[in-house]
DNA sequence: CAAAACGTTAAATAACTTTTTAACAAAATA
DNA sequence: TATTTTGTTAAAAAGTTATTTAACGTTTTG
């Protein structure tokens, strides 16, 4: 046993990001982004921006893999493209702060929710509308009619306020009515 | 063509439900609900409540997948077990109340993912203090592990941070500092 | 300008999840 | 207490998604 202590620190080292990643990548399967994407968000979280080349050999996976999971981090705005000057292939960068890793995955999300169901809400009434418009409806029938759109009605109010808050997180006007509290170092825009 | 007013209304009225529980399942989807589960959700939203056997006979699944559905939606704590008097059988209501869902589904996956990653970032810490603390190890092992120690330093305000803003969606605090319009009717507790 | 490197797309395979059918256990009724 | 009804669990089937291998087009460099 008891090797080289340089050897066995490292070890744990790595041991302890592991863990890390581990928890990082569940908690993105919590809001639906697959494990294996989670697993390359916690890797370049740690590793700072990376090639293609660099994550595979450190996931152990193909470079398609790789492509199409940062293509997909890239679509929740977790991660960007970099240039690294005297580097022919392209980097990577994860979002570091997770302040902003929140604003941006939610802002979105939120934004997709309101825009997909109010647009879903305004077909529904409109159809509603034309049986309530309609002379040759017997009175039960419209009534139906009548309580759809009602309850329609009253779910608006809810996707206001839903586009107000991802408004302000996206903003970071969220961060003035709930602020955090500073670590000892900088917090840049 | 032309047959039954009354008919075509109904249908009408069908397709707009349809409609808006298909935009409600997609917006569930986002979240990492499975569709049938979100599809679930959003008939349960418009009937009311109603046993497996409805469940069943309205979406045209099997009864299991019910069962297993709502036991997901539950765990969502976006469907709640009902009793109606005078039935045997088991019945279910949906969360009709969407500011009510936000406030259960997102505290509850945010309260997750406080746990989850400070638990993980207290183990990993604990792992590379352990090396800090090694006479034995090289300076430039140390210097890593002492990195490693403040990435993950510098991520736990936005943890502390993000179990405040669980804790006032919880409470429904959050509605004090970003108030939403009330529909004309009323907004119970 | 030719050869190599890089990233993406396409097709095939593999892994995983969802769904169903079937069997079972628990509860209620007669 | 026996029979029926209800809900869940287990195993099989189907469907879907993720991953890889292979091929392609583009860019870079020698």
């Amino acid at each position: 046993m008891a090797g080289d202590p340089n050897a066995e620190a490292r070890q744990s080292i790595e041991n302890a990001k592991d863990l890390v990643v581990d928890s990082l990548a569940e908690t993105m399967d919590l809001y639906g982004i697959t494990r294996s994407a989670g697993t390359l968000y916690g890797t370049m979280y740690f590793e700072g921006d990376m090639t293609l080349d660099e994550m595979r050999e450190e996931l152990g996976m193909s470079k398609p893999s790789m492509s199409t999971g940062v293509k997909k981090l890239q679509e929740f705005n977790v991660v960007k493209k970099t240039f690294r000057r005297g580097q022919r292939k392209h980097t990577y960068v994860a979002e570091r702060d997770f302040f902003r890793f929140f604003s941006n995955f939610f802002s979105h999300k939120w934004e997709r929710e309101v825009h997909l169901n109010l647009e879903s809400i305004r077909e529904a009434q409109q159809q509603v509308n034309e049986v309530l418009n309609d002379e040759a409806i017997d009175e039960d029938v419209k009534k139906e009619a009548e309580e759809m759109h009602q309850i329609l009605e009253d779910s608006k109010p809810y996707y206001y306020w839903l586009n107000r808050l991802a408004a302000m997180v996206r903003s970071g006007e969220i961060f003035d009515v709930i602020p955090f509290e500073k670590p000892n170092s900088e917090r840049d825009t």
